[in-house]
Formats: C-alpha cells, sequence, structure tokens
DNA sequence: ACAGTTCGTTAGTTATGTCTAACAAAAATC
DNA sequence: GATTTTTGTTAGACATAACTAACGAACTGT
C-alpha cells in the first residue's frame, strides 16, 4: 500500500486523539478530521487490512508500528512547519492550516532544514 | 470552477511553455508535466469552457486574463519557495520538486511571509 | 422494559484525474 | 504523390476518496 495524503491524514488524527483523549474511535475521527462516518469506515478498512491499525473488542482503534512511524512523521512535520510558519509572522491559526496541508509534501531535506531554522525557537 | 490543482499545475506550465518557447501546445504540455496527450487534452476542454485558456486555428494556446491571473499566482509562489528553501540549505532539485507541491496550498499569509524572508537575496 | 441516542457498517453514488487503445487530420520526408 | 510522423481527440477503464441513505447493535435514561 502506498501510503497516500489522507491515510497519512487518518493516521495523523489518530495519533493526536490518543495523546488528547487517550483513546481514537471512529466518530473522534470523523469529528476530528471534518468527514463522515463512512468516510473514516473506509479508511479505517484498509489501514486495518494494511496493517497500520488495529481495533480491540470495544472499537478503540490503535496504531500498529507501522502506522505509529508513519503518523510521528507527518505530526513532527505539523509541528516543525506551524512553529516556523508562526516564527516568520503567520497567524498561528493559518500557520496550521497551511502545516496541515504542506506536511504531506516535503521532503526529508525541507524538514531537516525547517527544523535547522527552528533552532531553539520551537 | 472551483480551481483544482492539476489545473493550477496546467496553467502554470501554460505560462512557462510560452516564456520558455513562446508557445504552448497540448503536447509540450504532456511532455512538460510528465502526462499523457488525453490527460491534456480532457484538461484543455475543462480549462477552455470554464474560461482559463483560448485556443487559436493552430492549437496554440493562450491564457486568458482569467488564466493568467491564477497561473502567475502559482508561479509566483513556485520561484519564491524555491528561492527560499535553496537559502536554507536545501539542494535545488529537491527543492524545485517540494515548491511544486507546496505551491498549491500556502494562503496569502504564507506566501508574503516567505517573501520578506527572501528579502534582497531573491 | 422500552425509547432514544450513539456508533459503526453496507450499499450505492459522485467527482476528480489519470491511463491505454484506437483513430483522424495534418505535416514532414522520401 | 505516398508514406511516416506528429498532434490531438474520443472512448472506455481505473483509482482515490469523498458523500448520503439506511440499518443493526449497543448503550443510556426514565
Amino acid at each position: 500500500m502506498n501510503i497516500r495524503k489522507s491515510a497519512e491524514d487518518y493516521l495523523e488524527q489518530i495519533l493526536i486523539l490518543r495523546e488528547e483523549k487517550g483513546f481514537a474511535r471512529s466518530v473522534d475521527i470523523a469529528n476530528g478530521l471534518g468527514v463522515s462516518k463512512p468516510s473514516v469506515s473506509f479508511a479505517m478498512k484498509k489501514l486495518y487490512e494494511n496493517g497500520y491499525i488495529e481495533r480491540d473488542t470495544d472499537n478503540f482503534i490503535t496504531l500498529t508500528d507501522q502506522g505509529n512511524e508513519i503518523a510521528q512523521r507527518i505530526y513532527a512535520r505539523h509541528k516543525a512547519l506551524t512553529t516556523f510558519l508562526t516564527m516568520i509572522g503567520v497567524d498561528p491559526a493559518i500557520a496550521r492550516e497551511d502545516a496541515c496541508k504542506i506536511e504531506h509534501d516535503i521532503s526529508d531535506q525541507t524538514f531537516e532544514a525547517i527544523k535547522r531554522e527552528i533552532g531553539g525557537n520551537a
């Protein structure tokens, strides 16, 4: 499975929900990302089939190692980009929005360069 | 018509071809973007129907004012992003690749902030 | 216990954007 | 002038990813 942007978004959202609330259910993911429940249901099926998530008996969703790796990767980019854009004068809210889109596209090199720019200001 | 990423790419490519070669044909666009001729044919049809391009009798493609506005907007972002990423240490080739993707996503605020960062180094 | 709410899934539809195959028309070459 | 190449189009298929509608199961509150 080539991980697509949408899959990255779902995995990242699961990570965020687990950090914020301690668990992630389909309905939380739907609310968090602003998509419908069937969209989440379909996405979770794919992510499960490809070994990125697990579902326990109460329908709580967890990340496998593989899924976690991707989620962390995207989330790290999200945070670095938000910090950086804020640093150079972009409104925090807009910085977050832009980061959400850009996070999927930047190369490792650009990520490293952005981290260097942030330096101590992270 | 809500302008999508792909439409932006096509319009930008037309602008670039006209700057570099003086004209833009479907086949040039296909080569430039690395897509098939039918894809270009389909895209041009849509862009024409929505008033972004014109075709003269020799199948040379020109931008309408509306199309040009979008093309310039994207191309300006492309150039600014490439310059900026190169400035912070990203390989020029990778900077261009990343810029190609990011150019569709950044807000006006982020664009302005990037331009400020570039400053005289443009 | 029953009614209403919450949650997840299935089924079917839609939009975007790509592709290959096949073909028509025009231009270049021999 | 005939053939080959270039260019563009149509037709049909496929992938991604979203949606609404409908439904079943399970929990909640009275």
